[in-house]
DNA sequence: AATTGATGATACTATAATATCTCATTCAAG
DNA sequence: CTTGAATGAGATATTATAGTATCATCAATT
């Protein structure tokens, strides 16, 4: 009973936190149909259950992202798998778009900053295989791939695409962009 | 001098709300070495000072954005100056990026929809010139040049890239993606 | 049926932030 | 120099929310 109530409140804090990111703890505790005075039961403080509840979304991340990678055999593939997965779990980190509070934990931040180098460091490898055009800084691409997963993420939530669609989308476009291309005689040869 | 001052708070309002979404009265009154009952005297409460906040940014925004649309001919030249335009614009509308409390105010949450209905007929008019891939439905075209307008402003915001830098990089990476493509024998000539 | 653990409801306290008010000060205009 | 408007500083009221404590209830287990 207390590992499913808990898990209640986490998924229901997730919901409203990403409607309202200042929701209160009646709010969230009248989302997960439990008394309030539950909500401090499971977990020491606000802060603490936003801590729990990024901390998961995370490790949820790290999974899907490890997980993708393992199966890849090189970087560019790898970037192709990560992405979609990442885009996958979108549903459990998007409350983190508008959560301030959060950027004052430590562990939280790191694990963001920790996150964003080693996406860095896969698109280092990228560019080594040749995939990436020259002249665009990795600070560049990290930052516009990091953008249209959020993008993609926004989509889903609002009913606006599906899963499967918004994970298609998402590397067609890094991939080729949104334009019809007029290639000016250029042509790579891998 | 009440304009001067005026000016003064929306200014340093903008800077702290950007940092910190939360930030108190106090804390915006200090970053515009203002005493807090001088923001008072101006606004007449903290909403309604974010509401003019978000209000003079959304003009800000509209306005560069049409005269930039005024200098076009086709629509994808349009759209390419708009990006351009907004991309510069992205310190007025920065905070707006995490001010939950802004989707209560019908009118700053209806500018926004404005907004993005416009980009969304301006991308349909684009789409009738040629200009958009096949197959690239206009929510996700719109979507996406949404995630990468706040990608480069992001940036810009942090320091990592300039601002003409990050211009020129959303409409490069609209229209030719991040990856050296391997055309695959189809060549469009307009 | 009795026991135990988790829960819901409610009352209560503490705190932080908004908002108001007062008064002394400054500063520019006349 | 005087006047008046704007301001800064601080006191105070108000409100919202976090967090605590209590007690009755319900469900599962024995």
């Amino acid at each position: 009973m207390a590992l499913a109530t808990r898990e209640r409140i986490l998924e229901a804090a997730g919901r409203a936190l990403t409607r309202s990111p200042n929701a209160t703890v009646d709010r969230i505790a009248a989302e997960a149909r439990v008394g309030r005075a539950t909500v401090f039961r499971h977990f020491e403080s606000r802060a603490g259950l936003l801590r729990a509840l990024a901390r998961r979304a995370i490790d949820e991340t790290d999974r899907v992202a490890r997980e993708a990678a393992a199966q890849a055999c090189t970087a560019t593939e790898a970037l192709r798998l990560v992405t979609r997965a990442v885009v996958g779990a979108g549903e459990s980190y998007r409350f983190l778009a508008s959560a301030p509070e959060l950027d004052d934990e430590p562990e939280i931040a790191g694990a963001y900053q920790r996150q964003m180098s080693e996406l860095e460091d896969l698109v280092r490898a990228v560019r080594r295989e040749g995939f990436i055009r020259p002249g665009l800084s990795t600070a560049w691409v990290v930052a516009s791939i990091d953008g249209l997963i959020w993008a993609a993420c926004r989509a889903v939530g609002d009913g606006k695409l599906g899963v499967v669609q918004a994970q298609d989308l998402v590397w067609d476009t890094i991939t080729k962009g949104l334009s019809i291309r007029k290639m000016s005689g250029f042509q790579h040869g891998e």
